[in-house]
DNA sequence: CAGCTATGTCCTTCATTGATACCATTTTGC
DNA sequence: GCAAAATGGTATCAATGAAGGACATAGCTG
C-alpha cells in the first residue's frame, strides 16, 4: 500500500504538505499541489480511511439496522428495495454502509449504540426493527444521527409511507366498485397498523358503511398461513365481506389460496387487495391490486436527510417525511357481485 | 467515549497494561486482569475499532460485492437469502460486512480493489456480478482473500450450487412422469447456464430422447417478459414440448402466464418447473415445482471459507465447494397427458 | 538607499488520534 | 542477589492540524 509517506519521499516534501495538497488547503502553492496530485495518481495512492477516521473521527460509514427475524430484513422485498435506493444515494456522497451486528447471543455482545461507537459510524438508518427493543430506544436517545424508516418516532427524523392515503385510495376504489362489506386484515399491532385501521374506520364512517368489528381481523405481516386462517374465518361469517384488504402482498396470497380453495373466483366473487407492490405481484396472474410504496423515494429521502444531519449542512431539526404510495389497479378488484 | 487511557487512569496502571490485560496476554497477573476488566466493564468501555485497525491492519470488516443492475443484487431473492446467511455466519466470528461501493460514475472513482484497500477490508465476498468486468478481474487477481458465490472461478475459492444435480433431478422427475419432449429455457449465457444446458443434453441422451435444438431456447434470468415470448414460440412449434424447464422461478411466471393465456392448464396439459425455490413460489397456487437452492448452506460455507482464508487457520488452498439443491415437488408437474 | 520591520507565501516540525508491539525496567519470591 | 513475573515507556500505524520557520517582497525610517 502506497501511503503519504511514499508520496512525500518521491516529491521531496513533508508528509504534512502532501496531506494539505491533497486536501486542497490554501497554504500550498498551485505548483506543489499539481505535482503532489500527479505523483499520487501515478503511484496509485488512495487515502487510508482507517487512519483518516482515527484522526478526524469521521468514517464516511453509515450503519444499517435491518433485523432479520422472521424474514423481515434483507429478504423482505419492500425493505430490500428501500435499502437498495438508500445505498445508491449515500454512495453518491462517498459514504459506505455497514450492517450493525444483531447477534444478541454472542458472549461479548455490544448494543447497537455501542456497536455504532465501536465502528465510529457517522450515522445510522433504522428500519424493520422492534421499536420497543431497549437497544433501539437507547440508540434513538443517543446523539448519533439517526433516521428511521417506516416507523413513527418522536425523537428522530423518520420517513413514513403514507398509510392513510394508501388505505384511503383502496377504500375509495372499493366503494367506486360498489363494495360496502369491506374487511380489513391487519398485521401485528404497531403504529403503522393502528394508522391503517384508523383510516379504514374513518373511511367506512365517511361512506356511511357499517363498521363491524368482525371485519377487522388481526393477522401478521407476511404470514401466509396465519392470513389464510383469518381469511377463512372471515368467509365463514354469516355475512361475509365482498372485498378484503390484506396487510401486505405476501400475506394476501394466503387469503387468495383459501378463497380459491373454497371455489370462489377472484375478482368475480370477491375482490382482494394487497399492500406494498412487490415486483412479483405485478406479474403473477391475476395481477394483484395493491398500493405500490415508493421505495426509491423513501430510500433517497432517508439518505439525503441522514447526510444532512451528519454534515450539519441544514439545521438538524427532526422531521417527519411522508412518502405517498400509488394505487395499482390489478386484476383482483371488480364490481360488487351482489349489485 | 471512554478509552484505554481512562481505564488506565482509574486503575492507576499504564495504557500498555490495560491493553495487555484486555487482550489476555500472559505477562499480566490475574489480579490486574480482573481489575482492568471490571473497570472496563463498569466504565462502559468498548475498543475503538478504528484505532485497533490502524495498528493491527485488521478491521474485522468484510466487503460484499453485490451489483444491483437490473434487480440483481439486494432485491434478488436468491442472493438476498445467501447474503443473509453469510452475514449471520460472519457476525458470529465478530466480523461486520460493508458494501463495496459500485458507483462507477463518481469523479473520484475507486475500483473494487482500491476500495477494498481504502477500507482495509479483511476479505471480500463476490456474488452476482459480471465476472468479465476488469475491476472484478483485478480484485480476483489480488492478494485479498476472496470467495465467489455462484460463479466458477479459477483463481479463488468459489461456492457453487450444483447445477448438474439440479437439472438432473428435474429431468429424472420429468421422465418418471412420462415426458419425452422436454424443453429447456436458458438464462443469459454464462458458466452456470452452460453447465445446465450440458446436463440437460446429457440427460436427454441418457434417456434416449431426441435432443432438438428448438427445445433449447435462450431467454434471460428473472425476465418475465422475455421468457413469456420464448415460451409462446415454444408452444407454437409443430411438436410443442409437454414439459418446460424455466431458468428460474421468476421467469417461469412469464411462461405460466402465456400458457394459461392460451387456455392450457398446468399441470394437466403441460408441466413446468422453475429453479431457485424462492419463498413466494412455494405459496402461490399452483405451488411451483422447482429446485430449492440451499441458500443457508451457501452463505454459511462462503463465510466459513472466507474467514479461514483471512485468519489462515487452514491452508489457504483455493477450493470449489458445491452445494446441492433439492427438488421441490410442487403442483406444476404431472403425468404426460399424451400417455 | 541601507537597514530594519512588516507581511505574506509556502513549507516543515511536532503533537495527536487509540491501540498495540517491543524492549526496558521494576517488583516479587526464593 | 538473581531469575521470573509483572508492569511501564516509547515508537508506531497513516493521517491531520496547530504552530512556527525560512524566505521573499514590501514598506518605512534615518
Amino acid at each position: 500500500m502506497v501511503s503519504m509517506k511514499d508520496i512525500a519521499a518521491t516529491c521531496k516534501v513533508s508528509v504534512a504538505t502532501v496531506s494539505k495538497a491533497l486536501n486542497d488547503h490554501a497554504d500550498i502553492s498551485e505548483d506543489t499541489k499539481k505535482m503532489v496530485r500527479k505523483v499520487a495518481r501515478d503511484m496509485g495512492y488512495f487515502p487510508n480511511s482507517v487512519a483518516r477516521a482515527l484522526k478526524t473521527n469521521k468514517t464516511y460509514n453509515i450503519g444499517v439496522l435491518f433485523v432479520e427475524e422472521a424474514h423481515s430484513g434483507l429478504t423482505h422485498d419492500f425493505f430490500a428495495h428501500v435499502l437498495d435506493s438508500f445505498k445508491r444515494s449515500v454512495e453518491e456522497k462517498g459514504y459506505d454502509i455497514t450492517f450493525l451486528n444483531c447477534n444478541k447471543s454472542r458472549p461479548n455482545h455490544m448494543s447497537y449504540l455501542e456497536h455504532s461507537r465501536y465502528r465510529a459510524l457517522d450515522g445510522v438508518v433504522i428500519a424493520c426493527v422492534n421499536f420497543e427493543d431497549p437497544e433501539v430506544i437507547e440508540l434513538l436517545a443517543s446523539d448519533i444521527p439517526v433516521v428511521a424508516i417506516d416507523r413513527e418516532c418522536d425523537t428522530k427524523t423518520c420517513i413514513l409511507s403514507d398509510n392513510e392515503s394508501g388505505i384511503a385510495q383502496l377504500m375509495d376504489y372499493a366503494r367506486e366498485l360498489g363494495h360496502e362489506r369491506i374487511a380489513y386484515i391487519t398485521g401485528k399491532d404497531s403504529a403503522v397498523t393502528r394508522a391503517r385501521v384508523r383510516c379504514y374506520r374513518d373511511k367506512m364512517e365517511e361512506f356511511g358503511f357499517e363498521v363491524r368489528d368482525e371485519y377487522i381481523a388481526a393477522s401478521e405481516y407476511r404470514d401466509i398461513g396465519q392470513t389464510a386462517m383469518v381469511t377463512s374465518e372471515l368467509l365463514s361469517l354469516p355475512k361475509p365481506p365482498t372485498c378484503i384488504l390484506f396487510p401486505d402482498d405476501y400475506a394476501s396470497y394466503g387469503g387468495i389460496n383459501v378463497i380459491r380453495g373454497m371455489g370462489m373466483r377472484i375478482p368475480d366473487d370477491i375482490s382482494v387487495a394487497g399492500y406494498d407492490g412487490i415486483s412479483l405481484a405485478a406479474q403473477i396472474q391475476p395481477r394483484l391490486t395493491t398500493i405500490r410504496q415508493d421505495t426509491e423515494e423513501m430510500g433517497s429521502r432517508a439518505a439525503k436527510k441522514l447526510i444532512n444531519l451528519i454534515e450539519g449542512t441544514a439545521p438538524a431539526e427532526r422531521e417527519t417525511i411522508v412518502v405517498t404510495g400509488k394505487l395499482v389497479k390489478g386484476e383482483t378488484f371488480a364490481k360488487n357481485p351482489e349489485l
